[in-house]
DNA sequence: ACAATATGCAGGTAAATGCCTGCATGTCAA
DNA sequence: TTGACATGCAGGCATTTACCTGCATATTGT
């Protein structure tokens, strides 16, 4: 996993609902995809490919049409790196701050 | 929380490295962060700022200095929201498209 | 008070980002 | 085969981003 182009393709609000829309029906193409988007089909393309780039999104052609499917073994990835690791400490790094305001 | 605030935070590496470095050692100041950094102070001071501003660093003020501390609570928030949703559907979303793969 | 230290603030720049339009290619169905 | 449909590719443009330099302010210890 690149951490990097999985934090990248989430930090936009249009990819994140783009993944909502997948987990609402997997496997949906291109252009079902754009039905619920505000922007050019072209557009929309791009964040899919930024998705498919951070391996968020597998896709399959089938015919004209290219199916896209959520890929969710980066999230799980990111969830052991990045959430976990704080999770396991979340009530000690909380205590920290605490205690500076309280001064010492 | 704002999940855009949250996820444009962690689209950066220098950034992750500073929530990394205050998870090694919290409420460190911005000197000793830059010290692990290879920029300019101002510029380790933008991304802090960013940090702050997605709520994922509490800060303090000591005198002339300025104690930086990890707020878990926004990834907890992150984690309910856009990994565990996905996480409960894994392998049946993993399915999806190994049936597609398999030609239906 | 004053020199050293710690941080804040104001711009400036090159590169990346997110959107678009226009046109090209590939596939299906009558 | 041919028109309709689904997607791909190239380029342009405004904004944001990440870095920098230079200077200002605030605090400490002697």
């Amino acid at each position: 996993m690149n951490a990097d182009d999985v934090f990248k393709a989430l930090a936009d609000p249009t990819r994140r609902r783009l993944l909502d829309l997948l987990y609402e029906k997997n496997g949906q193409t291109l252009g079902q995809l754009c039905e619920n988007l505000e922007m050019a089909r072209q557009s929309a393309t791009q964040h899919l490919g930024i998705l498919e780039a951070a391996n968020l999104v597998s896709t399959v052609r089938r015919g004209r049409e290219k199916l896209h499917f959520i890929n969710p073994v980066p999230l799980h990835e990111v969830y052991e790196r990045w959430v976990r690791k704080f999770e396991r400490q979340r009530l000690s790094l909380l205590h920290d701050l605490k205690k500076e305001l309280e001064g010492e």
